[in-house]
DNA sequence: TGACAATCGTTTCATCTGGAACGACCATCG
DNA sequence: CGATGGTCGTTCCAGATGAAACGATTGTCA
């Protein structure tokens, strides 16, 4: 009787701690986490509002919109992160003479204090967080991130290889 | 009159595109999403069902809980995501004879397909999406990413450095 | 000018999420 | 045993999210 050797049907695998999407978003679920936390508890703004005061502590006045464009957040999400802003007093919103429908947002005084914390608090955390990195893995890291990320908007003709087109249950 | 050159007072900015936990959290969201829906027209499962199937398909008969820890989903999630693939009929649950507090889950026949081919659409779209760094930099990135979830997990004694702790409104 | 499309920002709605409470079960110890 | 405390998994609840609908305004083109 001949034994031929079964070609041992190699089960396919798919280790979740080997896969970078994974690891990706897990990471950032807790970097956020984090760090909400210390916004949280320092100034007592979420990470939308923090996110917020950032772009206008870089780009003064803004409008909401040139918000959205620059944190690739959602749009009612920016909506309603400033609107708690307006109401905790760190900004103000008039609408741009030129062009109404467009509101131009700027900082208060006591806005521009709350920016000046958080950025302080924002540095020192980020730069715990990285302190086991290397200043060349720092940079390579970064250099990744920014690859990866122009990877996805540049939306990738990636076309989902289509295999027979049975939708699985 | 003595003109004294005002130290000029450096304004603090924090440009979030610089900002490793904004770039991390901004990329995450976009592989996310776009896994997602890969996942959905491909097998019609969602990323937390997605995530339960690979724990299953690496360590089969597994307990819900078991696949709380290596996921690091919540418990919640978890329990929501099986019961959505209990229904579909991708996995079987039954007690632990032994400890009758856990269920214990296994594919059945139909799950092991879906398995499959869960598997070759991740692998195939992480490549997609790999492919422009260099095996270096792949693995480079691989290590840094766990580095950075181990200095979490670790769960550092990051204690923030007390400012004057004048809670800002 | 006067329709018609496009853009800005808000709001509504369905969904997802994580914390907390819960019931069921187990382990420890008096 | 019985009581107490811990773990497993589900469910409830409040809050956050993003898609879509919306009113207001502007731009375009006949």
């Amino acid at each position: 009787m001949k034994t031929r050797i079964m070609p041992k049907r190699r089960v396919a695998t798919l280790r979740l701690d080997h896969f970078i999407p994974y690891k990706l978003s897990v990471l950032a679920a807790k970097v956020s986490l984090r760090l909400a936390r210390e916004y949280e508890q320092a100034v007592g703004l979420q990470l939308p509002e923090a996110r917020v005061m950032a772009v206008l502590g870089s780009f003064s006045p803004v409008s909401s919109n040139a918000v959205v464009q620059h944190t690739s957040m959602d749009k009612a999400t920016v909506s309603r992160a400033i609107s708690r802003l307006l109401h905790l007093g760190l900004m103000t919103r008039v609408p741009d003479p030129r062009d109404r429908r467009l509101l131009i947002l700027s900082f208060t005084p006591r806005g521009r204090r709350c920016y000046a914390r958080l950025t302080r608090i924002a540095r020192k955390w980020e730069s715990w967080f990285v302190a086991r990195l290397s200043a060349a893995e720092h940079a390579r890291l970064k250099r990744s991130l920014t690859k990866l990320t122009e990877r996805l908007e540049a939306n990738g003709p990636y076309a989902a290889p289509k295999l027979r087109t049975k939708r699985a249950p």
